[in-house]
DNA sequence: CGATTCATTGATCGAGATCAAAATTGGTGG
DNA sequence: CCACCAATTTTGATCTCGATCAATGAATCG
């Protein structure tokens, strides 16, 4: 839960009655091994879960074998949202380590969505920081050389690990292979092997038994066009949206280039 | 708005009250001529859109000039939900035909989501479905041909628009160039151009005017492992929904390969 | 200390990129 | 209806990034 929490302090500041809350009602928790499917493609959730500690993979394989992992699922992240809508899962999600899973019944959910607007807006910046990791993804395969594929996800998981974690470091533990990292990146083994060792030599990163150290960020970050931007790490008040109702104020912010009436 | 009604009823069945309730807080109409930005970068939406005639485009440009298209716009999709969460625009909205989009506010959204659970979970079912279709954008870039992304994406642009028209043609409006198209698959447009013209000499399309016809859907849903699973198209009775308490009934469906305990 | 899994390295191949020119298409105005 | 212009598409020649195939080297673990 630890880490949920410091994910969402990134995004809002929410008191400890909303925390008080979520403990309530996630009183179940799961323990995979390293290596077990999750959620498998058929499955109709009726529960959603937060990831609490480990790593987790959502992916797809073709039938001829060629499989492509969508996203990485790291502590503090919540998933299947999907179980709201009662929808077959179209997708697999595997862990990757060991990984500790909270679990929460789908009602249950609702009704702490109904009993706070702060709440609600958390749980949707969450969802809507999870698309736009996804968007990212797509920018990434169709228009990233595989450098610029690497570097760009190593950041990510970084930023993605020190806000769950709420550290800053420059190193993390990584526990892909680099099959792992070529089915995410469109790219075989075989080439991320030797683009990462291109990388080590010319100082952009570290590796040993697992951890892997980016001493220069900033640079790395040149390198390969990396914005935190879609992450939505600011920290936002929402506090209008608890405001009982109140007649629209300050809506004028443009947007769109001039539209033609009516 | 005809377009949204027949989308979302291929999921469900909404009763006219419903369509009454959507009819009052989708007061405004804008439109746009083909090739204006109706969401920019940094943008804070205040409102939701609904296209209802046209198509539009989200994309990323990197600094260098390339471009990549994220998702397609259709006819009956929402967009922006994330203006729920008031967070700053990370990309484009960009239209590519003459496009007219209803326009909702978001305080007026939130209203009609609470006043019925068939509205909340319809709505839910749209952004599950919008975020399974960039899901399959990633395994389309990441892991399939050149020849099979074009396939894959027409017939999913064409299944779409079958869709939000109630039609079911074996041909569609494809108001594309094929430097849209390179941008939405990760390929240049030299190479898409031959691509499609090796698919038109194999028969498994034609092309005249901006309209496509894909004679036999099956063959080249075949050829490049086309599957409608994660459009979501199955229509769902979600009726439990709206019982009032009850405890937790049939929720034994298996998923996950045993965890271990606690 | 074998056995298995994973990473690296080398040699070669090929799908798709790049560069450049020619051919179509689609307006627009006379 | 035709001539002209700009945008788009097609075609050709060549190159390159990343794939493929195959062997060798670490690690890790009973």
């Amino acid at each position: 839960m630890q880490a949920f929490k410091n994910r969402l302090s990134q995004y809002a500041v929410l008191d400890d009655d909303i925390w008080a809350l979520m403990d309530d009602i996630t009183t179940k928790s799961v323990t995979y091994r390293a290596g077990e499917d999750i959620v498998r493609v058929g499955d109709i959730a009726e529960t959603l879960f937060i990831v609490n500690k480990g790593w987790a993979v959502r992916h797809r394989t073709l039938e001829d074998g060629r499989r492509q992992i969508v996203n990485f699922m790291l502590p503090g992240d919540i998933f299947d949202l999907q179980a709201l809508a009662c929808l077959e899962a179209d997708h697999t999600v595997t862990s990757v380590t060991d990984v500790s899973i909270l679990v929460i019944d789908t009602r249950d959910f609702v009704q702490i969505l109904r009993s706070s607007g702060d709440i609600s807006s958390s749980f949707w910046w969450a969802a809507v920081q999870e698309e736009s990791i996804l968007r990212e993804q797509i920018v990434r395969l169709g228009r990233r050389s595989a450098k610029e594929r690497i570097g760009h996800l190593l950041l990510e998981l970084q930023r993605r690990m020190n806000g769950a974690m709420g550290t800053n470091h420059s190193q993390m533990p990584l526990p892909l292979t680099r099959v792992d990292l070529a089915d995410a990146l469109g790219l075989t083994p075989v080439h991320v092997s030797r683009t990462m060792s291109a990388m080590r030599h010319a100082g952009l990163i570290e590796e040993s038994r697992g951890v892997i150290l980016i001493d220069d960020r900033d640079r790395l970050a040149r390198l390969c066009h990396f914005n935190t931007d879609y992450l939505h790490l600011r920290r936002l008040d929402f506090s209008k949206f608890n405001m009982p109702a109140a007649e629209s104020q300050n809506r004028s912010k443009t947007n769109g280039s001039r539209p033609h009436s009516s």
